[in-house]
DNA sequence: CAATATGGTTTGTGTTACCAACCATTTTGG
DNA sequence: CCAAAATGGTTGGTAACACAAACCATATTG
């Protein structure tokens, strides 16, 4: 029997072959649910920020260099829950961006402080905005306090992860 | 002024020069929160599945091909929300492992079905133990009321997507 | 029956995470 | 005080994904 049932060919609504198809403990499984989430996230942020020199990464490091003049790369790795080497091709492009530029500690010369031009600050200023407009199609579908509540429990599974 | 003034020089609390970083709006936006609980669980996914054949996605491919025997390669894509042509190599990987196998479909021979190997349906039962007592250390963060809401919460988050 | 749609595959690109190894610098502890 | 260890940054390599575009065989359609 190399076949199974539930092809779509008349004896089903035509439309929907995935109708009925069975998840098994999938759903209830936070890991499987993150994922998805994560994928339509990344899926409409790339609809939102299309070609540009700004991707997820980039956005928050950018983010935490402004917040936060001269933090070190390292510093950033710990926000982002990050290794730091990845904190450095992160920098590199902000840098060739033309947003960010290095600056060597003189108190710790190991440190490479990251500083913002001001066409990042501009950039930076301009990306929140737009990031914050991004994000309402998703929170739209929540409640002020749903969301509330979500982004709380998010915390709580990778704060001490 | 090349420097900045929150070194940890000695002029802080030694231990954390992390401490009272700015994170501007980062922890109120969806898609960090996302992004960080989708890390933690990563990195703890390869602790407790270390270096085997099974990664996040051919774990949930084959939980849905045990579920659904003879489930077409497109109705996996779109129960993970994923490319068609990403679950080519999920099921490749798959295949072989030797946990599952392709048949053409004989009614409608662009499909090809997926079915296990009884050697798939036992790594499977395996699986989805070890992936439920995995969980189980994010879990139990949670109260179950807790839980029910985050998941009910992410699962708007990709459903419509 | 021609035009279109669908399922699968291949190929290529991009993002991002990791680790290991290395250098320069700083901190440490005997 | 100085050797040993820790720290910050960088490079290079690996791997898991995700996507898009182009292509084939097959099915559906109009």
């Amino acid at each position: 029997m190399p076949d199974k049932p539930r092809t779509r060919r008349g004896n089903r609504k035509s439309a929907e072959s995935a109708v009925g198809l069975d998840l098994d403990c999938l759903p209830t499984l936070i890991g499987f649910n993150i994922r998805r989430a994560q994928i339509a996230l990344w899926r409409d942020f790339n609809r939102s920020f299309p070609d540009g020199d700004v991707r997820p990464g980039v956005f928050s490091a950018l983010l935490l260099a402004n917040a936060n003049p001269g933090i070190a790369q390292i510093d950033i790795a710990n926000q982002l829950g990050i290794d730091k080497a990845s904190v450095v091709s992160l920098v590199d492009r902000m840098e060739h961006a033309g947003w960010v530029e290095r600056r060597r500690s003189t108190e710790d010369r190991r440190r490479q402080g990251i500083f913002l031009t001001p066409q990042g600050v501009k950039v930076c200023r301009s990306l929140r905005k737009e990031m914050i407009e991004h994000e309402r199609k998703f929170v739209s579908r929540y409640t002020e306090q749903e969301l509330r509540v979500l982004i709380s429990l998010l915390r709580r599974l990778h704060d001490a992860g």
